[in-house]
DNA sequence: CTCGCAATGTTAGCGTCTCTAACATATGTT
DNA sequence: AACATATGTTAGAGACGCTAACATTGCGAG
């Protein structure tokens, strides 16, 4: 039953000796271990599905213990997307790497990141895009979105043969960004049984790549 | 404070004697006018926000008569949401009378009226798209889904002179789904902030139907 | 008509959740 | 060493989901 108790604390990353570290009034970094354990939960059970109490038994402390790092259930949640977000904007940049300047394959590349990011961090994913936004509308999460359109803005600049993000660059970097996303929700959604493996989907990406960015 | 109290009684659709309706100990419908409170409920206070006793107290009743008529809070979104989906679908196939068939102006027309709806009933939306999938699985929604995408892909059919649904049709419309519902959660969440009105809306839809449906 | 049953309400209460208050312990600065 | 602050704990208030037990109503069979 509590096999996996703790478990927050026992795989961090600086694990100091174990056996110190158990009879410890203090968690070391109790902050870092909710946010983790949020995530793990998040998606496990899903956006709804988490409790902060679960959180406390996952990382093995009273279920007061997380107001004294977070405001509230809220805080903990934005804390955790804002981590992913960078994640996913890392992932992004990542993808990008070997790929010649002004290729369209930069932006499919782009796009299948950005699924396949929806799809393993579907919980942040849709904490982040998929309606709790009356709640978790904090301006950090806003700007790192936006950095991460940024990217793109660049990439289809880039193909367009624009020195700057134009009116038009930015309408059809919109375009894509509505594309890639709702494809992300859909796929998760299972809509599109028949979807095979990473193969359909770059063809798909690039197809939808192709179409955008020409006259 | 209660001035909104009863509401969802008083204006019912069969409004019998409101002084008679006063002293009853049934309520009449009270499944139809749960299904209706909570609707109100939930695009005024998001589809986390929503309590089943918020319900009970919009409707006039007790926390536990909810219980009689469904099985849980999940039963009782699931009822709202599967109405919505049935007004979704009704608006779609309204947008197209009048329009030419054959016509790429008919996608557009869908389009557009997927996201009126998607803006305006936002928490049904939500409710169906945005995540609670995991609890939100009745096969009943499954289905209204794709019926409604089944008038997509006619349309699509017809565009491209096709007298039936061949693998390049559906592929032509999940991607065209994809657009629109990205395109949906998008506005909604403000990511385009400087979209103007409906005329430029109306552009953009038109623009991507006539990407999609080209060779 | 009325008797009885099924349907549909109500009240009371359990277990869980979020969050706060008051108190306890550790940490680190002087 | 002593104190201030940071970070934990326990106890508990208030809301919520849901169930059990009981009350009222509507309706069909005798």
């Amino acid at each position: 039953m509590n096999s996996e108790q703790k478990i927050v604390e026992a795989d961090g990353a600086e694990a100091e000796s174990a056996a110190l570290k158990k009879s410890r009034y203090h968690h070391g970094d109790l902050r870092a271990g909710l946010i983790e354990a949020t995530r793990r939960l998040v998606e496990e059970k899903g956006p709804d599905g988490f409790s902060v109490s679960d959180a406390c038994r996952l990382a093995g402390v009273s279920t007061a213990a997380p107001y004294k790092h977070f405001k509230d259930k809220n805080e903990m949640l934005v804390a955790m997307v804002m981590e992913g977000m960078i994640r996913h904007r890392d992932n992004m940049l990542a993808a990008l790497e070997g790929i010649p300047e002004g290729s369209p394959d930069r932006i499919t590349a782009l796009g299948h990141e950005y699924v396949k990011f929806a799809l393993t961090e579907h919980g942040v994913f849709r904490l982040k895009f998929g309606g709790f936004t009356d709640r978790l509308d904090d301006p950090r999460l806003q700007e790192a979105g936006e950095g991460t359109f940024g990217i793109v803005l660049r990439e289809v600049a880039a193909c367009r043969n624009e020195t700057e993000i134009t009116d038009d660059v930015r309408r059809r970097g919109f375009l894509l960004w509505s594309f890639v996303h709702g494809l992300s929700f859909l796929l998760y959604d299972k809509k599109l049984k028949e979807m095979g493996g990473d193969t359909q989907l770059v063809a798909m990406l690039t197809d939808i790549a192709h179409r955008m960015l020409r006259d």
